[in-house]
DNA sequence: TATTGTGAAATAGTTCACAGCT
DNA sequence: AGCTGTGAACTATTTCACAATA
């Protein structure tokens, strides 16, 4: 793929995954009146090696100035641009049990560009009570609201998440955030990115258990 | 590093963040009744390729039958001791704000082998309060309470993450799953992972962005 | 002079395809 | 006959090191 003329947009996905990062990092840099950044503070902030930030930017296009550095607010614009930040997006959390509820509650989603707007459940036991200033809703009420591009976060039970996906996806979602411990298939051009929680702890538990280890001396030693 | 004799052990970063997913798909199978499961099959239900499971599985020995397949309970108890789930692993949860009261309260947790044992705050006004059967207590009170391996959940406001990492560090603690919408700096030897809600709605959102330009012509044409 | 942007080298991860077992 | 385990090829990502340049 790409020509030569079309240089332009091609994003490594492992960039586009720290955008964020450096998003972030600018974030607390402006407010804290800096105006200019270099590759080696910006990577310091967000917790990369400076070359590779300068690789990562490098796929955005020129913002920066040699000798000197990036501009704060400039870079936040184009990476802000990059990531579709222009657009508004809503976020409806499907799923109103614990997890689902504390996530309606947390304000971590309503960074800049994203609000969520529906509650989703379909137990009629939780359809209507209200959720931090929202009424919670079902599937037909949904599709009535459902305007363009929805973001779906999935907060169901394993067994319900397959169904709420589909039902989502046949409402037009086309990304959604799972939060159930367990995998779900959906056509080509959906986008699903996983959180779980279960499994970040067994990835820890396994660094903590081999460092242990290496602790003692190396293995083969005395086992 | 890694002498020929070493041969065994030496598990790819990779490789170690997909054994929790066929963990969970074998404990699926398992409550089916199934006792035999091909690499086909197994990939099937974790969402990976076979043959990228198969070599997964081969870092951790030869465990699978020619002809056959996979044994699913011997597999299961393979993963789990690699992993270190034969170990049971204290959580305490950091922060008791929306995000640290649902985790809590959150079933997620309680995987075989970790349970949450102690919620910790800062603020007087919650601490001594009761939030899922746990009294929520202080670092003062986690330090004589804390024994050997601890995983501690990270669910403070961005600008006490910092702090509460250190205290929880000076404790022993050398494995953080971290929710807060920051960076944090840990000595070597601890290792730290990162739940960031945002980052994934951003994520997202760049695809999503991404994939409604692709559907008319070429970037380029009419910009 | 200080710092970016980037080829080239090094490393990590994935996929292929088939030999080797059961 | 069927399925695993794995070398070899391929692709992606990171790191290095330095030429380009404001």
């Amino acid at each position: 793929m790409s020509t030569a003329s079309a240089a332009r947009r091609e994003i490594p996905e492992a960039t586009v995954a720290r955008l964020p990062l450096y998003l972030r990092a600018l974030a607390a840099l402006d407010s804290r009146g800096v105006e200019v950044v270099s590759s080696e503070e910006l990577a310091e902030a967000a917790g990369v090696r400076s070359a590779g930030l300068r690789k990562d930017l490098s796929h955005l296009g020129s913002y920066g100035v040699r000798g000197v550095g990036y501009d704060v607010e400039r870079l936040s614009e184009e990476i802000s641009r990059e990531l579709g930040l222009h657009h508004d997006w809503s976020v409806a959390i499907i799923g109103m049990g614990n997890l689902g509820h504390a996530l309606a509650a947390y304000g971590g989603f309503a960074t800049r560009g994203f609000s969520v707007r529906w509650l989703v459940d379909e137990d009629p036991a939780i359809i209507g009570t209200e959720i931090a200033g929202l009424q919670v809703i079902d599937f037909a009420e949904l599709a009535q609201q459902a305007p363009e591009s929805i973001i779906a976060v999935l907060a169901t039970p394993p067994h319900a998440a397959q169904q709420a996906a589909d039902q989502a996806i046949a409402l037009g979602v086309r990304s959604i955030l799972n939060f159930a411990p367990c995998m779900i298939t959906v056509p080509p051009g959906v986008e699903v990115r996983k959180v779980d929680l279960a499994t970040e702890l067994q990835i820890l538990a396994f660094h903590e258990q081999r460092g242990r280890d290496d602790e003692f001396g190396k293995w083969g030693d005395a086992r």
